[in-house]
DNA sequence: CATGTTTAGTTAACAGTGTTAAATTAACGA
DNA sequence: TCGTTAATTTAACACTGTTAACTAAACATG
Protein backbone atom coordinates (compact mmCIF):
# COMPACT_ATOMS: atom_id res chain seq x y z
CA UNK A 1 0.00 0.00 0.00
CA UNK A 2 2.73 2.53 0.83
CA UNK A 3 4.28 4.00 -2.24
CA UNK A 4 8.08 4.57 -1.53
CA UNK A 5 10.74 5.16 -3.99
CA UNK A 6 12.85 2.49 -4.63
CA UNK A 7 16.62 1.97 -5.30
CA UNK A 8 17.29 -0.12 -7.97
CA UNK A 9 17.81 -3.22 -6.35
CA UNK A 10 14.58 -3.01 -4.77
CA UNK A 11 13.00 -2.83 -8.05
CA UNK A 12 15.12 -5.58 -9.59
CA UNK A 13 13.63 -7.74 -5.79
CA UNK A 14 10.30 -7.09 -6.91
CA UNK A 15 11.06 -8.02 -11.00
CA UNK A 16 12.44 -11.38 -9.94
CA UNK A 17 9.53 -12.31 -7.19
CA UNK A 18 7.71 -11.19 -10.38
CA UNK A 19 9.05 -13.94 -12.80
CA UNK A 20 9.47 -16.26 -9.46
CA UNK A 21 5.84 -16.31 -9.19
CA UNK A 22 4.62 -16.49 -12.86
CA UNK A 23 6.98 -19.67 -13.61
CA UNK A 24 5.77 -21.08 -10.04
CA UNK A 25 2.00 -20.65 -11.23
CA UNK A 26 3.03 -21.25 -14.78
CA UNK A 27 4.98 -24.80 -14.33
CA UNK A 28 2.14 -25.79 -11.90
CA UNK A 29 -0.86 -25.44 -14.60
CA UNK A 30 0.83 -24.29 -17.71
CA UNK A 31 0.58 -20.76 -19.27
CA UNK A 32 -2.74 -20.79 -20.54
CA UNK A 33 -4.16 -21.43 -17.05
CA UNK A 34 -2.38 -18.77 -15.30
CA UNK A 35 -3.93 -15.19 -15.58
CA UNK A 36 -2.32 -11.64 -14.81
CA UNK A 37 -3.98 -11.27 -11.81
CA UNK A 38 -3.07 -14.35 -10.10
CA UNK A 39 0.30 -13.95 -10.37
CA UNK A 40 0.46 -10.45 -8.83
CA UNK A 41 -1.72 -11.46 -6.26
CA UNK A 42 0.47 -14.41 -5.23
CA UNK A 43 2.76 -11.71 -4.43
CA UNK A 44 0.75 -9.43 -2.66
CA UNK A 45 0.28 -6.27 -5.57
CA UNK A 46 -2.16 -5.80 -7.88
CA UNK A 47 -2.28 -6.73 -11.23
CA UNK A 48 -1.07 -3.43 -13.12
CA UNK A 49 2.30 -3.28 -10.68
CA UNK A 50 3.12 -6.21 -13.21
CA UNK A 51 3.02 -3.64 -16.32
CA UNK A 52 5.57 -1.46 -14.45
CA UNK A 53 8.07 -4.16 -15.06
CA UNK A 54 6.91 -5.69 -18.03
CA UNK A 55 5.09 -4.28 -21.05
CA UNK A 56 2.41 -7.33 -21.26
CA UNK A 57 1.99 -11.09 -20.53
CA UNK A 58 4.16 -12.31 -23.93
CA UNK A 59 7.04 -9.83 -22.55
CA UNK A 60 6.41 -11.66 -19.00
CA UNK A 61 6.65 -14.71 -20.27
CA UNK A 62 9.52 -14.40 -22.61
CA UNK A 63 11.37 -12.90 -19.48
CA UNK A 64 10.83 -15.55 -17.72
CA UNK A 65 11.76 -17.89 -20.95
CA UNK A 66 14.64 -16.13 -21.32
CA UNK A 67 16.05 -17.01 -17.24
CA UNK A 68 14.98 -20.75 -18.13
CA UNK A 69 17.21 -20.66 -20.98
CA UNK A 70 19.88 -20.00 -19.16
CA UNK A 71 19.52 -22.67 -16.65
CA UNK A 72 19.43 -25.17 -19.64
CA UNK A 73 22.83 -23.52 -20.46
CA UNK A 74 24.16 -23.85 -17.07
CA UNK A 75 23.25 -26.92 -16.65
CA UNK A 76 24.72 -28.24 -20.24
CA UNK A 77 28.10 -26.02 -19.44
CA UNK A 78 29.86 -28.18 -17.60
CA UNK A 79 29.01 -31.32 -19.48
CA UNK A 80 30.71 -29.57 -22.56
CA UNK A 81 33.90 -30.65 -20.48
CA UNK A 82 34.01 -33.99 -20.93
CA UNK A 83 36.82 -35.70 -22.93
CA UNK A 84 35.36 -38.23 -24.55
CA UNK A 85 33.98 -36.22 -27.94
CA UNK A 86 31.07 -39.09 -28.63
CA UNK A 87 30.25 -39.16 -24.95
CA UNK A 88 29.83 -35.57 -24.61
CA UNK A 89 27.25 -35.72 -27.28
CA UNK A 90 25.44 -38.38 -25.41
CA UNK A 91 25.17 -36.65 -22.47
CA UNK A 92 24.36 -33.68 -23.82
CA UNK A 93 21.77 -34.86 -25.55
CA UNK A 94 20.59 -36.31 -22.06
CA UNK A 95 21.14 -33.49 -20.45
CA UNK A 96 18.70 -31.97 -22.93
CA UNK A 97 16.06 -34.38 -22.63
CA UNK A 98 15.83 -34.68 -18.77
CA UNK A 99 15.51 -30.66 -18.87
CA UNK A 100 12.70 -31.24 -21.42
CA UNK A 101 10.74 -33.67 -19.32
CA UNK A 102 11.88 -32.36 -15.87
CA UNK A 103 10.27 -28.96 -16.49
CA UNK A 104 7.65 -29.87 -19.64
CA UNK A 105 5.92 -26.39 -18.90
CA UNK A 106 8.63 -24.70 -19.65
CA UNK A 107 9.82 -27.05 -22.88
CA UNK A 108 6.63 -26.21 -24.23
CA UNK A 109 7.14 -22.27 -23.75
CA UNK A 110 10.13 -22.79 -24.90
CA UNK A 111 10.04 -24.71 -27.92
CA UNK A 112 6.30 -26.02 -28.90
CA UNK A 113 5.12 -22.31 -28.89
CA UNK A 114 5.21 -20.52 -32.41
CA UNK A 115 6.73 -17.21 -31.24
CA UNK A 116 7.44 -14.21 -32.92
CA UNK A 117 11.24 -14.24 -33.74
CA UNK A 118 13.01 -13.22 -30.53
CA UNK A 119 13.80 -9.58 -30.30
CA UNK A 120 17.36 -10.06 -29.64
CA UNK A 121 18.25 -6.20 -28.32
CA UNK A 122 15.87 -7.65 -25.62
CA UNK A 123 16.85 -10.83 -24.44
CA UNK A 124 19.77 -10.78 -21.74
CA UNK A 125 21.33 -13.76 -23.63
CA UNK A 126 24.16 -13.45 -25.75
CA UNK A 127 24.03 -14.96 -28.97
CA UNK A 128 27.06 -17.14 -29.62
CA UNK A 129 28.53 -16.87 -26.16
CA UNK A 130 28.87 -20.78 -25.05
CA UNK A 131 28.23 -20.11 -21.90
CA UNK A 132 24.44 -18.77 -21.97
CA UNK A 133 23.03 -19.65 -25.48
CA UNK A 134 22.68 -23.31 -25.53
CA UNK A 135 22.15 -23.84 -29.10
CA UNK A 136 25.73 -22.45 -29.55
CA UNK A 137 26.57 -25.32 -27.28
CA UNK A 138 25.40 -28.00 -28.86
CA UNK A 139 27.13 -25.89 -32.11
CA UNK A 140 30.41 -26.55 -30.68
CA UNK A 141 29.91 -30.01 -29.28
CA UNK A 142 29.25 -30.82 -32.61
CA UNK A 143 32.06 -29.29 -34.25
CA UNK A 144 34.37 -30.85 -32.50
CA UNK A 145 33.12 -34.11 -33.36
CA UNK A 146 33.14 -32.89 -36.79
CA UNK A 147 36.07 -31.67 -37.04
CA UNK A 148 37.55 -34.96 -35.52
CA UNK A 149 35.96 -36.64 -38.74
CA UNK A 150 33.60 -38.54 -36.58
CA UNK A 151 30.47 -38.40 -38.53
CA UNK A 152 30.11 -39.76 -41.94
CA UNK A 153 32.25 -38.01 -44.27
CA UNK A 154 29.38 -37.29 -47.25
CA UNK A 155 27.68 -35.56 -44.47
CA UNK A 156 29.29 -31.78 -45.08
CA UNK A 157 27.53 -29.45 -42.89
CA UNK A 158 28.11 -29.69 -39.13
CA UNK A 159 25.29 -26.78 -38.33
CA UNK A 160 22.68 -28.99 -40.20
CA UNK A 161 23.94 -32.35 -38.45
CA UNK A 162 23.34 -30.03 -35.31
CA UNK A 163 20.20 -29.61 -36.10
CA UNK A 164 19.07 -32.81 -37.20
CA UNK A 165 20.56 -34.27 -33.59
CA UNK A 166 18.67 -31.70 -31.96
CA UNK A 167 15.24 -32.72 -34.10
CA UNK A 168 15.55 -36.14 -32.57
CA UNK A 169 15.60 -35.80 -29.19
CA UNK A 170 13.25 -32.47 -30.01
CA UNK A 171 11.10 -35.17 -31.25
CA UNK A 172 10.50 -37.89 -28.71
CA UNK A 173 10.76 -35.15 -25.96
CA UNK A 174 7.95 -33.17 -27.64
CA UNK A 175 5.15 -35.96 -28.52
CA UNK A 176 5.74 -37.38 -24.78
CA UNK A 177 4.65 -33.68 -23.78
CA UNK A 178 2.35 -33.46 -26.12
CA UNK A 179 0.59 -36.78 -26.40
CA UNK A 180 2.43 -38.77 -23.45
CA UNK A 181 -0.89 -39.76 -21.58
CA UNK A 182 -2.46 -40.51 -24.88
CA UNK A 183 -4.04 -43.96 -24.63
CA UNK A 184 -5.29 -44.36 -28.21
CA UNK A 185 -1.27 -44.82 -28.58
CA UNK A 186 0.80 -47.40 -27.10
CA UNK A 187 3.69 -45.96 -25.90
CA UNK A 188 7.01 -48.08 -25.30
CA UNK A 189 8.57 -46.45 -22.00
CA UNK A 190 10.01 -42.79 -22.13
CA UNK A 191 13.61 -44.17 -21.25
CA UNK A 192 13.57 -46.87 -23.90
CA UNK A 193 12.30 -44.36 -26.55
CA UNK A 194 15.46 -41.80 -25.66
CA UNK A 195 17.64 -44.66 -25.84
CA UNK A 196 16.78 -45.86 -28.91
CA UNK A 197 16.41 -42.82 -30.80
CA UNK A 198 20.05 -41.66 -29.57
CA UNK A 199 21.91 -44.92 -30.54
CA UNK A 200 19.77 -45.14 -33.68
CA UNK A 201 20.74 -41.36 -34.45
CA UNK A 202 24.25 -42.04 -33.82
CA UNK A 203 24.35 -44.86 -35.90
CA UNK A 204 23.38 -43.12 -38.40
CA UNK A 205 25.72 -39.77 -38.28
CA UNK A 206 28.84 -41.56 -36.76
CA UNK A 207 31.69 -42.73 -39.38
CA UNK A 208 32.07 -45.81 -37.35
CA UNK A 209 29.38 -46.28 -34.81
CA UNK A 210 30.00 -49.61 -33.49
CA UNK A 211 32.99 -48.80 -31.19
CA UNK A 212 30.23 -46.54 -29.19
CA UNK A 213 27.31 -49.04 -28.07
CA UNK A 214 26.69 -48.16 -24.57
CA UNK A 215 23.53 -47.59 -23.49
CA UNK A 216 22.31 -43.99 -22.09
CA UNK A 217 22.12 -42.84 -18.81
CA UNK A 218 19.04 -40.94 -18.48
CA UNK A 219 16.82 -40.63 -15.30
CA UNK A 220 13.08 -39.72 -14.93
CA UNK B 1 -33.84 -15.69 -36.83
CA UNK B 2 -36.81 -18.00 -37.62
CA UNK B 3 -36.56 -20.87 -35.52
CA UNK B 4 -37.60 -23.84 -37.78
CA UNK B 5 -37.81 -27.67 -36.60
CA UNK B 6 -35.04 -29.25 -38.42
CA UNK B 7 -34.67 -33.02 -40.04
CA UNK B 8 -31.65 -34.69 -38.95
CA UNK B 9 -30.09 -33.65 -42.34
CA UNK B 10 -30.31 -29.80 -41.72
CA UNK B 11 -28.76 -30.15 -38.30
CA UNK B 12 -26.00 -32.45 -39.70
CA UNK B 13 -25.75 -29.55 -42.18
CA UNK B 14 -24.91 -27.03 -39.34
CA UNK B 15 -22.96 -29.13 -37.82
CA UNK B 16 -20.49 -29.37 -40.51
CA UNK B 17 -20.98 -25.71 -41.21
CA UNK B 18 -19.80 -25.04 -38.16
CA UNK B 19 -16.80 -27.01 -38.05
CA UNK B 20 -15.70 -25.79 -41.86
CA UNK B 21 -16.21 -22.05 -40.19
CA UNK B 22 -14.05 -23.30 -37.20
CA UNK B 23 -11.48 -24.85 -39.18
CA UNK B 24 -11.17 -21.76 -42.18
CA UNK B 25 -10.71 -19.01 -38.82
CA UNK B 26 -8.36 -21.29 -37.19
CA UNK B 27 -6.07 -22.50 -39.84
CA UNK B 28 -6.13 -18.91 -40.69
CA UNK B 29 -4.99 -17.74 -37.34
CA UNK B 30 -4.49 -20.26 -35.22
CA UNK B 31 -6.16 -21.75 -32.07
CA UNK B 32 -6.20 -18.97 -29.63
CA UNK B 33 -6.82 -16.04 -31.28
CA UNK B 34 -10.45 -17.53 -32.54
CA UNK B 35 -13.10 -16.67 -30.63
CA UNK B 36 -16.82 -18.80 -30.23
CA UNK B 37 -18.48 -15.18 -31.03
CA UNK B 38 -16.76 -15.32 -34.32
CA UNK B 39 -16.62 -18.55 -35.39
CA UNK B 40 -20.67 -18.19 -35.09
CA UNK B 41 -20.89 -14.99 -36.70
CA UNK B 42 -18.81 -16.48 -39.75
CA UNK B 43 -22.17 -18.29 -40.20
CA UNK B 44 -25.19 -15.47 -38.73
CA UNK B 45 -25.72 -17.49 -36.33
CA UNK B 46 -25.42 -16.57 -32.73
CA UNK B 47 -22.27 -17.87 -30.21
CA UNK B 48 -24.75 -19.39 -27.99
CA UNK B 49 -25.81 -22.08 -31.19
CA UNK B 50 -22.63 -23.25 -31.15
CA UNK B 51 -23.41 -24.75 -27.83
CA UNK B 52 -26.30 -26.38 -29.29
CA UNK B 53 -23.44 -28.95 -31.41
CA UNK B 54 -20.46 -28.56 -29.45
CA UNK B 55 -20.36 -28.88 -25.53
CA UNK B 56 -17.56 -26.20 -25.41
CA UNK B 57 -14.64 -24.69 -27.54
CA UNK B 58 -12.67 -27.45 -26.75
CA UNK B 59 -15.12 -30.12 -28.14
CA UNK B 60 -15.69 -28.07 -31.20
CA UNK B 61 -11.44 -27.73 -31.66
CA UNK B 62 -11.45 -31.53 -30.63
CA UNK B 63 -14.32 -32.81 -33.78
CA UNK B 64 -12.67 -30.26 -36.14
CA UNK B 65 -8.99 -32.24 -35.22
CA UNK B 66 -10.82 -35.71 -35.81
CA UNK B 67 -11.70 -34.70 -39.24
CA UNK B 68 -8.13 -33.70 -39.92
CA UNK B 69 -6.88 -36.83 -38.37
CA UNK B 70 -9.13 -39.35 -41.25
CA UNK B 71 -8.45 -36.20 -43.75
CA UNK B 72 -4.42 -37.43 -42.71
CA UNK B 73 -5.29 -41.04 -43.00
CA UNK B 74 -6.89 -40.46 -46.05
CA UNK B 75 -3.83 -39.14 -47.48
CA UNK B 76 -1.74 -42.09 -46.06
CA UNK B 77 -3.97 -44.75 -47.08
CA UNK B 78 -2.63 -44.89 -50.98
CA UNK B 79 0.93 -44.80 -50.15
CA UNK B 80 0.27 -47.89 -47.73
CA UNK B 81 -0.09 -49.87 -51.59
CA UNK B 82 3.18 -49.39 -53.02
CA UNK B 83 4.99 -52.51 -53.20
CA UNK B 84 8.17 -51.33 -52.73
CA UNK B 85 8.73 -51.69 -48.28
CA UNK B 86 11.27 -49.07 -47.91
CA UNK B 87 9.72 -46.66 -50.59
CA UNK B 88 6.58 -47.58 -48.96
CA UNK B 89 8.18 -46.04 -45.36
CA UNK B 90 9.79 -42.88 -47.22
CA UNK B 91 7.11 -41.90 -48.46
CA UNK B 92 4.50 -42.17 -46.11
CA UNK B 93 7.70 -40.22 -43.62
CA UNK B 94 7.32 -37.25 -46.71
CA UNK B 95 3.61 -37.26 -47.08
CA UNK B 96 3.01 -36.91 -43.32
CA UNK B 97 6.01 -33.83 -43.21
CA UNK B 98 3.94 -32.25 -46.01
CA UNK B 99 1.20 -32.67 -44.57
CA UNK B 100 2.56 -30.78 -41.10
CA UNK B 101 4.16 -28.10 -42.85
CA UNK B 102 1.20 -27.13 -45.04
CA UNK B 103 -1.63 -27.28 -42.29
CA UNK B 104 0.95 -25.84 -39.21
CA UNK B 105 -2.04 -24.95 -37.48
CA UNK B 106 -4.11 -28.63 -37.39
CA UNK B 107 -0.65 -29.64 -37.03
CA UNK B 108 -0.03 -27.78 -33.96
CA UNK B 109 -3.66 -28.63 -31.87
CA UNK B 110 -3.30 -32.42 -33.47
CA UNK B 111 0.52 -32.94 -32.18
CA UNK B 112 1.91 -30.28 -30.28
CA UNK B 113 -0.57 -29.13 -27.77
CA UNK B 114 -1.13 -31.38 -24.53
CA UNK B 115 -4.57 -32.63 -24.24
CA UNK B 116 -6.41 -34.75 -22.00
CA UNK B 117 -6.48 -38.49 -23.26
CA UNK B 118 -8.72 -38.85 -26.68
CA UNK B 119 -12.32 -40.06 -25.49
CA UNK B 120 -12.75 -43.03 -27.71
CA UNK B 121 -16.55 -42.91 -27.20
CA UNK B 122 -17.02 -39.21 -28.57
CA UNK B 123 -14.26 -39.58 -31.82
CA UNK B 124 -15.47 -40.67 -35.17
CA UNK B 125 -12.63 -43.01 -36.04
CA UNK B 126 -11.90 -46.49 -35.54
CA UNK B 127 -8.82 -47.02 -33.48
CA UNK B 128 -6.60 -49.55 -35.14
CA UNK B 129 -8.66 -48.96 -38.07
CA UNK B 130 -6.30 -48.60 -41.01
CA UNK B 131 -8.34 -46.59 -43.21
CA UNK B 132 -9.12 -44.00 -40.35
CA UNK B 133 -6.24 -44.42 -38.04
CA UNK B 134 -3.25 -42.85 -38.92
CA UNK B 135 -1.09 -44.43 -35.93
CA UNK B 136 -1.85 -47.99 -37.17
CA UNK B 137 -1.30 -47.13 -40.78
CA UNK B 138 2.63 -46.27 -39.76
CA UNK B 139 1.96 -49.70 -37.35
CA UNK B 140 1.31 -51.65 -40.53
CA UNK B 141 3.99 -49.95 -42.63
CA UNK B 142 6.88 -51.17 -40.20
CA UNK B 143 5.16 -54.12 -39.22
CA UNK B 144 5.52 -55.06 -42.21
CA UNK B 145 9.31 -54.20 -43.26
CA UNK B 146 9.69 -55.81 -39.76
CA UNK B 147 8.23 -59.20 -40.90
CA UNK B 148 10.47 -58.88 -43.82
CA UNK B 149 13.73 -58.73 -41.75
CA UNK B 150 14.43 -55.21 -42.79
CA UNK B 151 15.71 -53.74 -39.29
CA UNK B 152 18.48 -54.41 -37.11
CA UNK B 153 17.68 -57.64 -35.96
CA UNK B 154 18.97 -56.42 -32.34
CA UNK B 155 15.36 -54.03 -32.13
CA UNK B 156 13.30 -56.69 -31.87
CA UNK B 157 9.67 -54.40 -30.81
CA UNK B 158 8.65 -52.96 -34.13
CA UNK B 159 6.00 -50.61 -32.87
CA UNK B 160 8.89 -48.93 -30.63
CA UNK B 161 10.15 -48.43 -34.12
CA UNK B 162 7.37 -47.34 -35.21
CA UNK B 163 7.16 -44.40 -32.44
CA UNK B 164 10.97 -44.13 -33.34
CA UNK B 165 10.58 -43.42 -36.81
CA UNK B 166 7.75 -41.14 -35.94
CA UNK B 167 9.68 -38.46 -33.43
CA UNK B 168 12.07 -38.23 -36.01
CA UNK B 169 10.13 -36.75 -38.60
CA UNK B 170 7.66 -35.12 -35.91
CA UNK B 171 10.81 -33.82 -34.65
CA UNK B 172 12.09 -31.36 -37.47
CA UNK B 173 8.16 -30.49 -38.41
CA UNK B 174 7.23 -29.27 -35.33
CA UNK B 175 10.29 -27.67 -34.44
CA UNK B 176 9.74 -25.85 -38.17
CA UNK B 177 6.43 -24.97 -37.03
CA UNK B 178 7.41 -23.29 -33.55
CA UNK B 179 10.47 -21.96 -34.67
CA UNK B 180 11.11 -21.75 -38.35
CA UNK B 181 10.96 -17.89 -38.21
CA UNK B 182 13.19 -17.67 -35.05
CA UNK B 183 16.38 -15.51 -36.76
CA UNK B 184 18.40 -17.10 -33.57
CA UNK B 185 18.98 -20.27 -34.90
CA UNK B 186 20.64 -20.31 -38.55
CA UNK B 187 18.22 -23.26 -40.10
CA UNK B 188 19.10 -25.31 -43.13
CA UNK B 189 16.37 -25.19 -45.77
CA UNK B 190 13.66 -28.02 -44.29
CA UNK B 191 13.81 -29.70 -47.42
CA UNK B 192 17.28 -30.78 -46.74
CA UNK B 193 16.72 -31.27 -42.88
CA UNK B 194 13.92 -33.46 -43.45
CA UNK B 195 16.08 -35.79 -45.98
CA UNK B 196 19.20 -36.22 -43.73
CA UNK B 197 16.91 -36.62 -40.72
CA UNK B 198 15.05 -39.52 -43.06
CA UNK B 199 18.53 -41.19 -44.57
CA UNK B 200 19.94 -40.78 -40.82
CA UNK B 201 16.87 -42.60 -39.17
CA UNK B 202 16.65 -45.17 -41.71
CA UNK B 203 20.68 -45.76 -42.02
CA UNK B 204 20.39 -46.13 -37.96
CA UNK B 205 17.25 -48.65 -38.30
CA UNK B 206 18.11 -50.88 -41.61
CA UNK B 207 19.80 -53.49 -41.71
CA UNK B 208 20.90 -52.98 -45.19
CA UNK B 209 20.78 -49.28 -45.65
CA UNK B 210 23.54 -49.00 -48.28
CA UNK B 211 20.79 -50.16 -50.98
CA UNK B 212 18.04 -47.96 -50.22
CA UNK B 213 20.13 -44.17 -50.56
CA UNK B 214 17.95 -42.28 -53.04
CA UNK B 215 17.04 -38.81 -52.01
CA UNK B 216 13.87 -37.80 -50.87
CA UNK B 217 10.57 -36.50 -52.47
CA UNK B 218 8.99 -33.45 -50.12
CA UNK B 219 7.33 -30.86 -52.08
CA UNK B 220 7.40 -27.29 -49.77
C1' DC C 1 9.14 24.99 5.62
C1' DA C 2 6.27 24.81 1.36
C1' DT C 3 6.20 23.64 -3.26
C1' DG C 4 6.21 20.94 -7.15
C1' DT C 5 7.76 16.69 -9.42
C1' DT C 6 8.63 12.01 -9.70
C1' DT C 7 7.77 7.34 -8.49
C1' DA C 8 5.18 3.23 -7.01
C1' DG C 9 1.34 1.72 -6.52
C1' DT C 10 -3.73 1.60 -6.50
C1' DT C 11 -8.74 1.48 -8.18
C1' DA C 12 -11.97 1.56 -11.89
C1' DA C 13 -12.96 0.80 -16.25
C1' DC C 14 -12.88 -1.08 -21.29
C1' DA C 15 -13.36 -4.39 -24.52
C1' DG C 16 -13.05 -8.85 -25.09
C1' DT C 17 -13.47 -14.02 -23.73
C1' DG C 18 -16.11 -18.76 -22.78
C1' DT C 19 -20.33 -20.04 -21.06
C1' DT C 20 -25.18 -20.32 -19.25
C1' DA C 21 -30.02 -19.01 -17.90
C1' DA C 22 -33.96 -17.06 -19.52
C1' DA C 23 -36.73 -15.48 -23.05
C1' DT C 24 -38.47 -15.78 -27.90
C1' DT C 25 -40.22 -17.64 -31.86
C1' DA C 26 -41.76 -21.02 -34.99
C1' DA C 27 -43.36 -25.49 -36.20
C1' DC C 28 -45.63 -29.68 -34.93
C1' DG C 29 -49.31 -32.95 -32.77
C1' DA C 30 -53.65 -33.02 -30.43
C1' DT D 1 -56.63 -23.64 -31.38
C1' DC D 2 -53.75 -24.89 -27.72
C1' DG D 3 -50.05 -26.66 -25.62
C1' DT D 4 -45.45 -28.69 -26.32
C1' DT D 5 -41.08 -28.86 -28.16
C1' DA D 6 -37.02 -27.60 -30.76
C1' DA D 7 -33.99 -23.92 -32.45
C1' DT D 8 -32.30 -19.84 -31.69
C1' DT D 9 -31.47 -15.34 -29.56
C1' DT D 10 -30.66 -11.84 -25.96
C1' DA D 11 -28.78 -10.76 -21.61
C1' DA D 12 -25.93 -11.71 -18.23
C1' DC D 13 -21.91 -13.76 -15.34
C1' DA D 14 -17.42 -14.18 -14.22
C1' DC D 15 -13.33 -13.91 -16.09
C1' DT D 16 -9.29 -12.15 -19.14
C1' DG D 17 -5.35 -8.64 -20.66
C1' DT D 18 -4.75 -3.96 -20.54
C1' DT D 19 -4.99 1.10 -19.77
C1' DA D 20 -6.44 5.70 -17.88
C1' DA D 21 -6.95 8.21 -13.95
C1' DC D 22 -5.88 8.66 -9.46
C1' DT D 23 -3.45 8.53 -4.73
C1' DA D 24 0.12 8.92 -1.73
C1' DA D 25 4.75 8.81 -0.37
C1' DA D 26 9.51 10.47 -1.13
C1' DC D 27 12.65 13.51 -3.12
C1' DA D 28 14.47 18.23 -5.01
C1' DT D 29 14.20 22.94 -5.13
C1' DG D 30 12.52 27.55 -3.84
Amino acid sequence: MPPKIKSPEDREKLRTSILDAARTLFVARGIEAVSMREIAKQINYSATTLYNHFVDKEALLQAVCDEDFLALASNLREIMQLPDLIARIKAFSSAYAMFALQYPNHYRLMFMTPRAPCNQDITKIQRGNTEQDAYAQLMLVVKDAFDAGLFKPEITNFELIAQTLWASIHGVCSLEIALGNEVWLNWAAIKVRLDLMQSVILQGLLVNPADHNESLDIKI
